[in-house]
DNA sequence: AGCATTTCTTAACTTAAGTGAACGAGTGGA
DNA sequence: TCCACTCGTTCACTTAAGTTAAGAAATGCT
């Protein structure tokens, strides 16, 4: 599992064997099995969860269904918003593929911020970017159809359709299983 | 207007007739009419907007049609992703009802935050709490029927339906008017 | 390999939203 | 004051998503 790590970080950093010591020391890094629960509702934490390999998702239970309303890959990743307000998570998050997943903590990024007085900008702006980035999916969200905003997924996010259960995506264009089948159907049907 | 203002202001804070001066040589207040609008579609902006009295909305013209996707009221305020990416703008922003709002710049924000340092941990902190409530607002909506959204409309934000026109709410429900009339008939049948 | 489970699709039926049109109430302007 | 226009509601009809059920296909486990 080590092994796993160390060949994927050194796609992108050179790393002396103290180094490398230094990170497993720390802890920051897991390997997580497809299926594996991150987070649980009810669950406090106060944990940021980034992605380096794979796919992670965050879904609700509601009336015993699951709603799937976000998914994070590679390069991507998430604070629950549970971590701010201090309160109980209320959703699931966990590894839809075997995933490398980075896991921070907010004493953490308080140690860092100390340390490295710039990294508060960069984390802001990066906070403010991801703002601005999920206004505009929200607004597409909301101004466009169930299959209009699958039309969209194809064009945006490709990699999902093929890695990700049709179940879980269609509880992530807002809809049931069977009318992704139906929609589906529906734009094949009209391109021939 | 400058009375409007400065009576508004006072509500808050005193100010010494020098401090009034100098609020209005900033030009930071803006008090505009009902209808009003502050920024189209194409144009390019730096500009955010905070509302201090009355009410502004965001909203897209798809197919000649407006689609309201945001309200914000009293102490509440927007960055249009424009800003950030350097794009003309997507959509429009105009005033629902006579309002008053503080207008700031990207280049107004470098100067103050390199004055006083900590303005850019509140900011990032201002910005972190809003991308979490706005993840919150998002999963709700995608989780949740037009008539739940409805529902939970009245309980989050009863002023909305009171002071916005019914077309806009719908639009922002993500429905059409005609769809807000029956489902609110619905309620009411149901309920008595 | 064989069995059980999950996942995806299809179908028939129900429910709710979209569409187009008409009407009355309210609003603003000449 | 009167006219035009906007706004909200209602109705009839269309379209698409929800629901329930069944069966085929893929997956996982032993």
């Amino acid at each position: 599992m080590q092994n796993i790590l160390l060949g994927f970080l050194s796609k992108y950093i050179t790393l002396t064997p103290e180094e490398k010591d230094a990170i497993f020391s720390l802890d920051i890094f897991h390997l997580f099995k497809k299926g594996t629960t991150l987070l649980k509702e009810g669950q406090k934490t106060k944990e940021s969860y980034f992605v380096l390999k794979g796919c992670i998702r965050t879904y609700y239970v509601i009336d015993g269904e699951e709603k799937t309303t976000a998914f994070y890959a590679e390069l991507e990743g998430v604070t629950p918003p549970c971590v701010l307000t201090q309160t109980p998570s209320d959703y699931y998050i966990s590894c839809t593929e075997d995933s490398i997943v980075l896991i921070s903590d907010a004493e953490m990024g308080a140690v860092v911020n100390a340390k490295f007085p710039r990294f508060e900008t960069l984390c802001r702006i990066f906070s403010e970017e991801l703002l601005a980035k999920q206004q505009i999916d929200f607004d597409a969200f909301k101004t466009s159809s169930p299959e209009q905003r699958y039309l969209n997924l194809i064009q945006k996010r490709p990699d999902l359709i093929q890695r990700v259960p049709q179940h879980q995506l269609a509880s992530y264009l807002g809809i049931k299983p069977q009318s992704l089948s139906r929609l589906r159907a529906r734009i094949i049907e009209r391109k021939s």
